[in-house]
DNA sequence: TAAAACTTGATTGAAATGGTCGGGTATAGT
DNA sequence: ACTATACCCGACCATTTCAATCAAGTTTTA
């Protein structure tokens, strides 16, 4: 159930590049350094991030990478799914990414009338979740680090 | 965020064992027939079930498997945690596998909050589903395969 | 035209995955 | 007691995935 460490790094960049949202363009480089993501490597998912729509970058000598859309249109779930692949823990409940499973009755399979709650579940609610939910989390814990199970007089 | 085929197969086995729930034991090679699935591997992944206290077995001619408790007992969290570890899509939101991650400051750190989020969801679900439901849609859609969506006058 | 920065594809080492194999141990039935 | 059956245990193996690196482009600005 586990993200890889790939995707996890494009949320990384997406929110750093959400953060600084707007016409300019943010170098490799720098994303690098400040999320502590290896460089050849975020070079690799950053343009894996481009051919999906995500980002869009911008060559030469002033080159770099900026958002392709507003933080708030671009959900996790896509993100995820684009990287990684399904959202479904098991193939035969992915929407997008479907495969046949090894039950003889996809349509009398218990496991599969379960999973699918649970994908209905996580992709729900990645869909709600956006780059631009992470950027305002990030602004707001930058202030107020503390998590409401923390605080109190 | 996807399940292993051995996290597949675990569920597959304890659904079977599930709908025959009793005080006598069921033999690997009949689960292995019936599930479609090979049974040295299901060997193993029962044998592992067993160190989870999930199932229990009997040895010798006789021998084979049962549920060491009553299905609603349990929750396919529990099951999915044992065989395959974190149900939390990054490790630093993981309550029972922990590992830190990589951003500088944990407290801080929005795609932690965020995700954490999906973890308690994906998780809550999962503690309520338990092997009684997996046996009791099993019964259900052997009479009614059909889905609600599909189901109209 | 040189340097900076993205682009593309190949390569690599390590780990995970999905099994398999061989022999061990317990037990029911004869 | 013996034997057949069925679980127990640990090692092994082939393939794929993962995380990362490298080399050699191409584009663009100064």
């Amino acid at each position: 159930m586990k993200l890889t460490v790939r995707g996890e790094y494009a949320l990384r960049a997406l929110t750093n590049l959400g953060r600084r949202y707007g016409p300019h363009v943010v170098r490799i480089q720098e994303i690098a350094d400040e999320e502590g993501i290896p460089k050849r490597f975020l070079e690799q998912i950053l343009n894996d991030l481009r051919t999906g729509g995500f980002v869009e970058s911008r060559r030469g000598v002033a080159g770099g990478y900026r958002l392709a859309k507003s933080p708030e249109r671009i959900p996790l779930a896509a993100v995820v799914r684009h990287i990684e692949g399904a959202l479904a823990p098991i193939g035969c409940v992915s929407e997008n990414f479907y495969e046949k499973c090894n039950c003889p009755d996809e349509a009398r399979c218990a496991l599969r009338s379960v999973m699918k709650e649970v994908r209905d579940n996580v992709a729900n609610l990645m869909q709600k979740l956006t780059v631009a939910e992470l950027v305002q989390r990030s602004h707001q814990l930058q202030v107020e680090p503390t998590t409401s199970a923390d605080y109190f007089i």
